[in-house]
DNA sequence: GATTCATATACGGATAACCGTATACGACAG
DNA sequence: CTGTCGTATACGGTTATCCGTATATGAATC
């Protein structure tokens, strides 16, 4: 069952590729271990800008790793599925177990370019 | 105990990153049901260019996914650890029930932009 | 209804990362 | 030791995606 123009395989490499950002997996273990936070109560756990933080909740929320609930003038959001726990849990162990290579995998992190 | 300037956050993230391009997480998937391959019988079943997947290869091997063991003129590999199974299935269940957003979220695959 | 606060979206510069082509290298055959 | 085969690396174009700044929206307060 394709959905548009991408088979299952890109659907999953796109689900990762939305955990590959640092700022998105910090917000998601933010959330994981306070359960329940406003934009505001993240932005000052965060120190980073606020419309690149409601970017990047857009982003969780609309993959559907987060829920937002608005109440009054604040958004609560809060981890929808308990199997990311376990997820992103596993993807710290293993990432630990080869951090000096991936902190150095080229393919990633490229050498600067000459100028062109 | 961070490994050079990056964080535990930040490597988990690189973690996903490798991941997160359908080419690796496709030679991945392929090792996984095979279970040992040398590279030119993955050219065979994967059709692209020698070159992009001897360097996706690189990658996946020195971020530890995939072990290579050279014998003769060829060079077989296979995947290192059992637990990236579980975690690639995992990753592929909560994608499928997510699908028709994926295939849609606008920071991962922002509309074109106009011409500068 | 104007103002303020909390949050979301738009825009464009900068850079990360993919791709294809071309080239290098090491093992075996002849 | 020369050629071929299997594999790895280098290079630069192109696209994806991050970031910061600026602006819009919607609820509550005045």
């Amino acid at each position: 069952m394709p959905w548009g123009e991408f088979s299952r395989l890109d659907l999953t490499a796109r689900f990762f590729r939305v955990l590959g950002d640092p700022t998105r997996l910090k917000v998601l273990e933010l959330l994981l271990v306070e359960g329940e936070l406003s934009v505001s109560a993240m932005l000052q756990r965060l120190g980073i800008h606020q419309g690149r933080l409601s970017s990047h909740l857009a982003c969780l929320r609309w993959c559907g790793y987060v829920t937002a609930e608005e109440r009054g003038r604040f958004t609560y959001y809060r981890v929808t599925d308990r199997r990311v726990r376990g997820l992103v849990e596993l993807a710290h162990r293993l990432a630990a177990e080869n951090a000096a290579h991936l902190a150095t995998c080229t393919r990633i992190d490229p050498p600067p370019r000459r100028r062109r």
